[in-house]
DNA sequence: ACCTGAACACCGTTCAAGT
DNA sequence: ACCTGAACACCGTTCAAGT
């Protein structure tokens, strides 16, 4: 009689494989967020102990990366023939929607440091569009990580803000300190989507200018 | 005969301060890292218990907050008087001088989601820019987290890579499924200095066009 | 080969009690 | 007012043992 864990997990045939175990590890974060995610809560979920994960995972760093490459695989996908400003808004647009899609997506993404598959198509995808746009060398890989890091923070950001602080954050300041900040509509910082399209389209704009000989200044 | 605790702190006069323990929390990660910080070994490192530490921070993450307050400020300071695109340059400089000059610093920043003083400084500062630029109102706003997004993205990632990872993912990947990443110079990824230099070049060349009317394209 | 039982050395946080 | 002692309900990880 062996009894499954009360986390209700349905019966397995055979052993317990990473995907399943990744599917469930986004599953919990998606339900109480990325500190709500232990090894002990995790095994329960899967019917099974601890132990059994570390056969599949060296240590909770390792299943977190591989729940990073789940997050981003989701970014990939076939590119539309266009030119290369389309190409690089719709990688960064769905790298951004591939973060956004999973709660603390962005975090998971960023506190992975290894650089494994799914990062690679969309790398690899980037710099071609680089190279199209008329970067080479290094500066081709410099206006790819310009991209991902602004992606990677906007989608950090985005996944941060609460809201609600916001409003209190205007009532605490004063006019006299901060006078920009206080004449200005700070409910914009709330409109994500716009907000990532103009810094999106400020980006582009400034490789577009850049790649025509950096430093142009 | 009251012992100090076995963390070696001096001892004390008067009641703890929370910049002393603010100090003390950067200390500790400046050694081990963030996930070193445990309440636990910070009241030991103080010569105190833990539970002094919770009449000075509600939680642990109160605590983290004021860390990333303390990290900020050192961002702060007068600004030369000069054009627009090089104030903002100086101030995304030293946004992210701040978050490198502490171990683990883009996280601690990255992870706090209240808009306190330091924030509201830089931010105050980095919109008068954008306005003088000729962006108003939604648009100010958002050029303005452009540059924050970016800068904290970059600081992220500079902090999150080893380096030694680099060489064998270029080792991993197959010349044909990746192309112009296998053609291209991925040392240039480390070379963090002039990769930051370079996509904020872009950003302010293409905040100089865009400002010039949103959308452009 | 794959998993369980049980333990080790920790955590964050709280509560009563001391001075 | 400020701190200590002691405890509660957890953690990640390991190791021996089971099948």
């Amino acid at each position: 009689m062996s009894m499954q864990g009360s986390g209700g997990a349905g019966t397995r045939k055979g052993p317990i494989r990473p995907d399943t175990v990744v599917d469930a590890a986004l599953a919990l974060v998606e339900l109480g967020g990325l500190a709500s995610l232990t090894m002990r809560r995790l095994s329960d979920a899967l019917g099974t102990q601890p132990p059994a994960l570390y056969r599949l995972f060296r240590d909770k760093d390792a299943l977190v990366d591989a729940m990073a490459d789940a997050v981003l695989a989701s970014a990939l996908g076939p590119l539309p023939e266009a030119d290369w400003e389309t190409r690089v808004s719709v990688l960064a647009g769905r790298l951004r929607a591939a973060m956004l899609g999973q709660r603390d997506g962005a975090r998971i993404v960023g506190g992975s440091y290894t650089s494994r598959q799914p990062t690679m198509a969309l790398a690899d995808s980037l710099l071609a569009a680089m190279e199209e746009a008329g970067f080479t060398g290094e500066t081709a890989v410099w206006a790819m990580t310009t991209v991902f890091s602004y992606v990677l923070g906007e989608a950090l950001e985005q996944q941060g803000r609460t809201g609600v602080d916001l409003e209190e954050a205007q009532a605490t300041f004063s006019t006299e300190d901060y006078p920009h900040l206080a004449r200005s509509p700070l409910a914009a910082l709330l409109d994500f989507d716009t907000r990532f399209a103009f810094g999106l389209r400020m980006i582009t704009a400034g490789l577009r200018e850049g790649a025509q000989g950096f430093p142009p200044g």
